[in-house]
RNA sequence: GUCUCCAUCGUCUAGAGGCCUAGGACACCGGGUUCUCAUCCCGGCAACAUGGGUUCGAAUCCCAUUGGAGAUGCCA
């Protein structure tokens, strides 16, 4: 068997669908699995939607999820062009040649479909242009007349394939369409590009999402009147999103963020992304869930792949993304992390070291650090009840009686360190034999005003500086007093 | 409507006739460690859709039912 060559086959929308780039990832892994090449094509073939740049989207996620490409655009490998558009006139021929063998024709109702009432099945049937004499319709078109161009359907077969993933598959051909092939605007459609494009490239495996199972033997039946041999089709199951009331469909943004770019400016890693689709029908067969990108392509198997429906769990992406976040050093995280802090400018940028380190291991996703950190900035208001804490015994009333001191205590500190700041409090507790816990979080509400913190007491101070601690311990008298 | 596909814990999945009183992970709930929280450790809850076959034996094979999804575009 001839090299592995497999493609990507994104239309430059704009934005990367995660199920697109679950497609990408799947057909990368399978030709570096198999020691093969990846193509990368833009399918442009839809002028009505396209957007400026999209390409250059399609580039960076593909690089951000690390899945480089063999052949693309930017990359000759002797099959170009690699866009679309560019290889419109190779499409017109190719139509022409099936209307010549009588596996297509020229079709000029526009309106067929909408014409032909409520069986869809027999829209194309009915469509009078299929029965045209061939010469009339030539004329036609020679004259300028508007059309497309059909697949003519033998609607007498039944077509059967194999799928790699699915296995055999058969559609009776009576319940095809006789699908355009060329559009009026003089472009292929998608399933026309495909064929011509995969046969021309020497696309020996097909990835793509099973919404195309369907359709496939329309697609065969193209590769036989043009006598090519068909490539193998691996057909992949869709990935699913749940709404709010609780229905699942194709995952759409109805049901969140769906892109990349999404994923990723809200705080989610390249490298946790890919590993967390990767595991979204497929999976290595062993228990094994972190995977670097060349721990996928070594355990990759077209077996691994499953037949069904996988819903999205963005909550099993967040622990995934954690585990990446605590798999990086500290320095990269403080690095990864800070355009998400929101701190450039304040006071709190030249302890970002400090208090990244805090946050290490208490971030899931990056876009939740602003929160966590925002009581260092500004104080919230809270309330006295605040001081109340069962396990450390603490009170507001036994705070508002330790807390002169404890103020006098850490005002003595020569050296502004989180270390000396919790020896001071411990010590405080050791003389008066209660449990360090207590002036621990009677300091920390004081200086906080947050139940919950990342970080304890010393640490917090050490970034708060001495001077804001003790005007923070200062204003929580008052109002312990008032 | 029609066609196609799918069917193991709430979710992602392991399981290819006996290894299954069904394993792992997320989530959830307990407990331990800890200066709050988190990390970390330990434990728990929780599934073979239903009904028929086949077989000595079925989560695994077959059929039906039910449920779900996809397709049915001059979108991809």
């Amino acid at each position: 068997m001839s090299e592995v060559r497999t493609r990507f086959a994104p239309s430059p929308t704009g934005f990367m669908h995660v199920g697109n780039l679950r497609t990408a990832l799947y057909a990368w892994l399978l030709a570096r699995s198999e020691g093969g090449k990846f193509i990368l094509r833009i399918e442009d073939t839809d002028q009505a939607r396209y957007v400026e740049n999209a390409v250059e989207v399609i580039y960076a996620t593909l690089k951000s999820a690390g899945l480089s490409h063999d052949e693309g655009p930017d990359k000759d490998g002797g099959y170009g062009p690699y866009i679309q558009s560019e290889r419109k006139t190779l499409y017109r021929e190719y139509a022409e040649k099936l209307v010549a063998s009588g596996h297509a024709y020229y079709c000029f109702c526009g309106k067929c479909e909408e014409e032909s009432g409520d069986d869809i099945h027999e829209a194309s049937e009915l469509c009078p242009c299929a029965g045209m004499d061939a010469a009339a319709a030539a004329e036609k078109v020679a004259a300028g007349c508007p059309h497309v161009i059909r697949q003519r359907i033998d609607r007498s077969k039944v077509s059967t394939f194999t799928d790699a993933v699915f296995g055999e598959i058969q559609i009776e051909n009576k319940v095809l369409d006789d699908q355009i092939l060329l559009k009026q605007d003089n472009m292929p459609t998608y399933n026309f590009a495909n064929v011509i494009d995969d046969h021309l490239m020497h696309i020996t495996h097909v990835v793509r999402g099973s919404e195309y199972l369907s359709s496939t033997p329309k697609y065969n039946l193209l590769y036989q009147a043009f006598g090519w041999e068909v490539p193998t089709y691996v057909h992949l199951p869709l990935i699913m999103g749940r709404d709010a009331e609780g229905n699942v469909s194709k995952l759409s943004k109805r049901h969140g963020s769906v892109s990349f770019e999404n994923l990723v400016s809200e705080g989610y890693l390249p490298e946790a992304i890919v590993n967390y689709i990767a595991l979204l029908g497929w999976s290595p067969k062993s228990d094994r869930e972190i995977f670097t990108l060349d721990e996928l392509a070594q355990a990759f198997r077209i077996s691994g792949l499953n037949k069904s429906p996988a819903v999205f769990d963005y909550d099993k992406l967040r622990w995934m993304n954690s585990e990446y976040i605590k798999a990086l050093p500290p320095e990269k995280f403080a690095e990864a992390a800070l355009p998400f802090a929101g701190i450039t400018g304040t006071v709190l940028e030249e302890k970002w070291e400090l208090i990244a380190g805090l946050l290490h291991n208490r971030t899931e996703v990056f876009s939740e650090i602003p929160e966590k950190i925002s009581f260092l900035l500004t104080q919230p208001e809270y309330q006295v009840e605040l001081f109340n804490h069962k396990k450390s015994k603490s009170d507001p009333e036994n705070t508002r009686a330790d807390l002169p001191e404890l103020r006098e205590l850490l005002a003595g500190i020569s050296e502004w360190k989180a270390e000396n700041i919790s020896e001071v409090l411990s010590s405080f507790a050791a003389v008066r034999e209660i449990k360090a816990g207590r002036p621990m979080w009677q300091v920390r509400i004081a200086v906080s005003g947050c139940a919950v913190t990342p970080g304890g007491p010393g640490e917090i101070m050490e970034i708060l500086g001495k001077e804001e601690s003790l005007a923070r311990i200062d204003r929580a008298l008052i109002k312990l007093n008032a």
